[in-house]
DNA sequence: AGGTTAATTGAACAGTGTTAATATAACTTC
DNA sequence: GAAGTTATATTAACACTGTTCAATTAACCT
């Protein structure tokens, strides 16, 4: 009884030169460009090569997202850890912004696009692979996560509304991610004279807000409940009640 | 020399049988599972009929594309007109937030996606359709520009920053736009618990920013300068000097 | 009726992702 | 070294895509 198989540096060496080729083509032509013939003429090999590799054009596709999440990751924790969580999440920020121009077709399918198959799961993850990837674009959210936890630490109210420290990460991200998307579809093309001065000033809006809160929160709920006064009629009040119930 | 046609009104029963049979499909299936047969065989006609009334099968979309803002114009529209100025952008977010649910469809190709073909045209619009479509997106924009104008009404500061109000109309529509795109993303769907609040929370706290800024813009710019004395070290402080400068 | 011509079509082309049968090549055992 | 075993690689095909073009249809005018 035999057991043959070809030298494993070799069939790794394949699978490196499929994902690379993938990469690369990714990375001048962007998603739809980028074919299986494509790729097997770079890498070197058949197109029905990379399916001894990868189930689907979609598995593929997955590793490279999973590779655009893990370059983000250490682009975030490359950034020097600051004591002041603020400094951190400013500094975060950057870090997405720059990711963004300098790979813009990351960002696509990273935040913009979807390989919709792997996403939403409603089930149970079919694929192994759907879960590494979920995990590795949580990691970053982590540490956006970890740094608004550090700046609301010491909070009391913080009991009564647990949600809130995750709403307001995902609410900076979510900024964050929709003002770039927004920037890059074009749509208000006409209109926006300094993008980086928009997205920065946005950003740093926000982070006030978040200063000013925790001041607030510091100073005792009492000050929150009184706030202000129910106007009268169809003025617009915004209120803060939110994060209490539920 | 004759000069005979089909009838009019044939010929454009056609075009509206594809243009609603695109419709159909897209709104069911979305953009990547509508096939130019698929639309064909709906439409019961040939799938080279339909080259005849759309150049591309983008050219067909882009009249999907503006189909959609169409769509999201008269629904803002629709919304009563307050004289509350804020309280129009609060109903706009709350119409952009219900679009966003009942044409996901829609909301992809007019914000998360982009039929890149028409959407960045860095020289001059070759195509007319393109300008179309352009310009009725802007109208949407529109309605929270001149609502986020009202706003700031009389605000005396506004001279030296004349940017300022398109500014704050694209952050709100980018704020909602991100929180939608990354919950429709899928990305945070572990650690989201409630979107409608999370969303409502976020629009809610920057028109909440908008508010106190008129009202420090009002008391006088002398306020704003003196406002908070650089701290020291890499303590963070957001500065709001941006819209000052150009 | 016959002519003109716009609208429609069937058939084809080049391209796509994917697969099944086949061929290759590396290892073990004789 | 030769034969056998078997993981890897390839060839050829399938069903599909968007798109084009020569040929056909059908409505109007003379």
């Amino acid at each position: 009884m035999a057991r043959p198989k070809r030298p494993p540096w070799q069939v790794e060496q394949t699978k490196n030169k499929i994902f690379q080729a993938t990469l690369e083509l990714f990375n001048r032509q962007g998603y739809e460009a980028v074919t299986i013939r494509k790729i097997a003429r770079r890498a070197g090999c058949s197109p029905a090569t990379i399916y001894n590799y990868y189930s689907d054009k979609d598995a593929l596709y997955l590793d490279i997202l999973t590779e655009g999440f893990a370059i983000l990751y250490q682009l975030l924790q490359a950034e020097p850890r600051s004591r002041d969580p603020l400094v951190r999440l400013r500094a975060y920020t950057a870090v997405f912004y720059r990711f963004s121009l300098d790979h813009p077709y990351y960002y696509d399918i990273m935040f913009s696009f979807h390989v919709p198959k792997y996403l939403d799961y409603a089930g149970t993850p079919a694929e192994e692979t759907a879960f590494a990837e979920k995990e590795v674009a949580l990691k970053n959210i982590g540490l956006i996560l970890e740094a608004m936890a550090d700046f609301y630490r010491g909070c009391p109210a913080l009991r009564s509304a647990p949600g809130m420290v995750t709403g307001r990460a995902l609410t900076l991200l979510g900024t964050c991610h929709g003002i770039i998307s927004l920037h890059r579809s074009g749509i208000w093309a006409e209109l926006e004279t300094d993008f980086s001065a928009l997205y920065f000033s946005a950003v740093d809006d926000y982070l006030q807000k978040l200063t000013r809160e925790k001041e607030e929160l510091l100073a005792g709920e009492v000050r929150l409940r009184a706030a202000r006064q129910q106007p009268t009629g169809e003025e617009y009040s915004s209120r803060r009640s939110f994060w209490k119930k539920r």
